[in-house]
DNA sequence: GTCTATAGCCCGATAGAC
DNA sequence: GTCTATCGGGCTATAGAC
């Protein structure tokens, strides 16, 4: 693995603890064990590094939505799935969440470069929310109630963030599970028996 | 009003538009117009600021919810006003979303003083939220869905932060509208056209 | 590519005069 | 209560040797 991936690695793991203002290069040229000068000779300034971790992180997540889409299966099952990994990965660490999630709550501090990938990404999600739930060809919980596809897609994504903050805050992924149970009912075929 | 209270003020502003690691004595210093020396006389410390104006942010959001105890109304009428307020919060300023929605995202290095402040209050809008559902003597949407109270409770708790999150990020209302309506819709009662 | 050294600035916090 | 002055440390970023 290339030094530059390293970086980044490292990059990732710090502002998904301390966020942008709160993470140095110090931390990372610590914990690699090279100096402050050599990350600069990688990523010549912080915007720059923390803009190639969000632009990697984003092609991931991409390459991840591609395989779900040329999958079988229903498009609520995809959702699930989507909600799974983010479970899975709470469950591992609760510090890992949405590298973006994180990042938006200091959106008026972050350079212009950083501030962008982050709008994109949440518009690459919702937009992929909305047709998924388009897609469906029978009626979900949530058209039942006057709920359009796009309202619900911003709602899982709220949701999903919601939830991830209060599972980070509790350290607890139960406060994760309760959402995505919420958010799967709301998406779940309308049965006779309801 | 007391200096004290100009301080956590401007401090209160700041942290929503900063965080708590990137706002600095020297900001607020600035700001009033004083040195930052005597900020210190009023608050020894940054940790001591900050869960000053927590504290007062959370005495605040109590009386409020005891204010809409004390009125008449349906449950999800009640609920409605709590989300209005935001609403308009956020039309009047994107930046004014809740004060311990916006630092838990800085969790891990927030002073454990902040730290509990920020998950007692999470706490009790959510045994509020479930108060009010379990006050509700008619059945609503979510009950039909196999979704428990507490579920839905957690379920509004995270939609409300995601919502407010994306509605900063975009400094567009309607993101935090479209939650607004989903909850809504969600909680309404059960009727017979549908 | 990585290093040492350093510039230039900001930080929270304290001491002590007034 | 507010000030000036300062301590000891952090930060991003750059210059230049190797």
């Amino acid at each position: 693995m290339s030094r530059a991936e390293d970086i980044m690695n490292v990059a990732n793991h710090f502002i998904l603890e301390r966020g942008y203002s709160a993470f140095s290069y110090a931390d990372i040229a610590g914990e690699i064990g090279i100096q402050k000068a050599s990350i600069h000779y990688h990523f010549p300034s912080k915007a720059n590094l923390v803009q190639s971790v969000v632009g990697r992180y984003r092609q991931e997540v991409k390459s991840n939505l591609a395989m779900l889409d040329g999958m079988e299966g229903e498009p609520q099952e995809k959702l699930e799935q989507y909600l799974n990994y983010w479970e899975t990965c709470l469950e591992v660490k609760a510090l890992d969440i949405c590298l973006c999630a994180l990042l938006a709550s200091e959106i008026p501090i972050l350079p212009e470069e950083v501030r962008s990938e982050i709008k994109a990404h949440f518009q690459e999600l919702t937009d992929w929310f909305t047709k998924l739930l388009q897609e469906s060809k029978t009626p979900l919980q949530y058209t039942a109630s006057n709920v359009s596809h796009e309202e619900m897609a911003h709602g899982i994504l709220a949701g999903i963030h919601g939830g991830m903050l209060a599972a980070r805050t509790f350290n607890d992924v139960g406060q994760f599970r309760m959402i995505k149970h919420q958010l799967l009912q709301q998406i779940s075929k309308v049965t006779a028996d309801q």
